[in-house]
DNA sequence: CAGGTGGATCGACGCATGTCAATACAAGCA
DNA sequence: TGCTTGTATTGACATGCGTCGATCCACCTG
């Protein structure tokens, strides 16, 4: 650690916990395989998939594609219901709303009321 | 089981080649120094920023710094040009918004999304 | 040309992460 | 009750990544 100015808040730049926020997002988007299951989900019929439909996708173990779900799942970009046997997900899309949020308009990530063009 | 939609049909989902770009584009961001980085540049004067007017917003040594400036850089998310002395970075919009695209649409990447600002 | 300064790169370290096989858990069915 | 199938968790392993001090390079100035 280096006596550089403190990590300054509040001025113009996004804030240290509004940065943290929107790693932590881009971070469970940050791998392939999560990317595509999103799209997947997303695009499945009533907007919701079964573990068993997403797995024949993947050529990996069904322990892994477990894994990644729960990543993201415990990011909020999905949620998991299980319905007697199977397991289904869902996108949630406030958390992708706001990393589109963020990535327009360079603020923090909450709502924000800037113009796309400012 | 529900079939998802097949790979091959209008409706297919995000491509190999489609979510891998994806992912290192949110890669890039999954730091909150990389994101505070981004709006930084992004909000500085005249859309560009020295690193010197970088530098001393962060409590971390020079060599960090440049270290996540240059990962954005290579995930072309942010452009570096050296005048004289000083290096000047400025945000590249397209991957911008070519994610900005696909959370809203969840769609592939292409190289000209229908832009923000255009 | 020598010295100084801004900034990039190197090498090492520790921790986080993706992967897999094996195992555990949960629900339906015989 | 026990068996079978679907899914989650565990543990081990290798790799990747963020961090830092040290060093190197480019550009300016005297």
């Amino acid at each position: 650690m280096v006596p550089l100015a403190a990590p300054t808040t509040g001025t113009t730049a996004l804030d240290d916990l509004g940065a943290s926020v929107a790693a932590k997002l881009f971070k469970a988007l940050s791998d392939p395989v999560r990317v595509q299951l999103v799209a997947l989900v997303r695009q499945a019929p009533d907007g919701e998939a079964c573990f068993c439909d997403l797995a024949p996708r993947f050529a990996m173990p069904q322990s892994s594609l477990s894994h990644h779900l729960k990543i993201l799942v415990a990011a909020g970009i999905l949620s998991r219901e299980r319905r007697g046997t199977w397991s289904w997900y869902r996108v949630e899309h406030d958390p992708l709303a706001a990393m589109e949020t963020m990535l327009r308009a360079g603020g923090p990530l909450r709502e924000h009321p800037a113009g796309a063009c400012e």
